[in-house]
DNA sequence: AAAACATATTAGTATTTGCTTGTATAAGCT
DNA sequence: AGCTTATACAAGCAAATACTAATATGTTTT
């Protein structure tokens, strides 16, 4: 089902310094990358946290009030959110409600721990 | 240990949509952001991930062979993963290896879980 | 239906980013 | 010592980003 990004370089041996490392899987790249570029923001990181905190759904308007940016910027904040698969929503009446999804917890529960353990 | 970013901001009942959620700690979200940032690159995602793979250290000269950019790019690159603490370096003669730490090996292990697991 | 509210979309812009080229430093080789 | 190799640093620039302001869309209220 995948067959692109192989070729392991490896070919003939010459006298480097270590072993080309292997390729990597561009697929999950893609993938990674818009979750990491999506939450590598000051803005997003914490109306993600914000959601998170809330497990009952947060609204924009009060998410709004949170950040120190305009309504503009926070829908657009939102949207990518939604689009790396960060949030999912839901429409209420005139309100959309936010929640997070599996993806963002385990990588901000992985973030946590990482801060505690701190190697 | 840590008495900044508190202030739960639900001191008074409003007619509001929802109650705001709370305050995110600053410390962390900057720490976060140092990490994601880092990630959140192609090039250095690469990188990252090419160093991960092979466990025994990366020199860079191999490295830049691997991605499409000029040594100094590459350079660059590793300079900012060591800064965000997801790479340790060490020198041996003229050459530079490069290997993961506990941090980048975590994130990286639930970005490939959660991508199994596709919620 | 009009006004007010909640959110999204579009366009324009200032800032940030990630590269390139050129140069510096430092270690091995002859 | 001079040359080459391995890596880092600095300046400049094109492209991407993240905001603001203005406007559009849809919903509720009057």
């Amino acid at each position: 089902m995948e067959e692109d990004a192989i070729a392991d370089g490896a070919t003939e041996e010459a006298e480097t310094c270590c072993a080309p490392p292997g390729d990597v899987d561009s697929d999950a790249m893609a993938t990674d990358l818009q979750v990491l570029t999506a939450m590598g923001n000051d803005t997003r990181y914490e109306l993600l946290r914000r959601i998170a905190n809330a497990d009952d759904g947060v609204c924009v308007c009060d998410l709004e009030a949170a950040v120190g940016v305009s309504q503009s910027a926070v829908s657009q904040a939102l949207s990518r959110l939604y689009t790396a698969g960060l949030v999912t929503r839901r429409k209420e009446g005139s309100w959309r409600y936010y929640e997070p999804t599996e993806t963002t917890a385990a990588l901000l529960e992985t973030l946590d721990d990482l801060r505690g353990t701190h190697e």
